[in-house]
DNA sequence: TAACATTTTGCAACATTGTTGCAATTGTAT
DNA sequence: ATACAATTGCAACAATGTTGCAAAATGTTA
């Protein structure tokens, strides 16, 4: 497990630093989207605030993380895949968010849909987000 | 105009104060969603900050405006349509945030694209967010 | 219109979230 | 092991949002 993480920050051309090592691992070990609160919650080490908002910046610019937008406009993060690298995020996926647990999920096996969009705009991106209840809360 | 804003106001059992006139206006004259800071910078009057708030909240409690997810998580808001009541709202539609201008739209004529949601989950809302370029920025 | 009850506002104080500069510490390469 | 570069933690600050309360504005009734 603990290879995975360091692949991932050796691949980024980023130094090997513990904050990033747990932060990164925090995000392999649970299969959601995490908040700077998260973070700070469930990390054995108290990182500094400032530490934690500067890894996950990096993690953002390297491509390892993407940013959710939620409906309540908190600030959520989640792994990127593979295609993802620095400059260039490809988080074309919905995310499901379950109103019962909280939880924030990336469904990457279901398609992005079609959106047509007014004669004169130009599409650069689209983000779906869909509140729900998830399977487990079901 | 300022006849359809006291309407407004009338409908949803709320008294006529100068704030809510003031800022219910914005949202009818500005044909785009606008954030709180939006909302200090453009009014003539200074508001306290706390009345701004509060009156956006009284707003979204009521049915008049909705907030809106951005990939920037900042909080904007905007109109609804009359379909929306005290603790019912429908605003089912495509918001459009354009990188040039920055502007924030709501896109009611577009369909709001069908969804699939793997087997065990259920939906109860569907949010889609359009980043790119507006046709007065083209 | 005037008096009253209710609601809203503005202020102050506080809480939370995020940012910046800088010195001490840590990681990397020689 | 040493030297250099990058990262961290701290402090201070900025931005954003919340709460309690007294003063002011609004709506209601007489
Ligand atoms: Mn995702
Ligand atoms: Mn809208
Ligand atoms: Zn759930
Ligand atoms: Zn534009």
């Amino acid at each position: 497990m603990k290879e995975a993480v360091t692949d991932i920050l050796k691949h980024s051309q980023l130094s090997i630093t513990e904050s990033r090592l747990k932060i990164l691992e925090l995000f392999t070990k649970h299969n959601k989207a995490l908040s700077h609160a998260d973070i700070e919650k469930i990390s054995s080490k108290n990182f500094d605030r400032v530490t934690v908002y500067r890894t996950l910046q990096t993690f953002v610019d390297k491509g390892i993380i993407h940013s959710i937008p939620t409906a309540d406009n908190s600030v959520m993060y989640a792994l990127c895949k593979e295609t993802c690298t620095e400059g260039h995020h490809h988080d074309d996926h919905v995310h499901f968010i379950c109103d019962e647990c909280g939880n924030t999920y990336c469904l990457d096996n279901i398609d992005i849909p079609k959106v047509t969009i007014p004669k004169g705009f130009s599409t650069h991106q689209v983000n779906v987000l869909v509140n729900g209840v998830c399977k487990s809360c079901k």
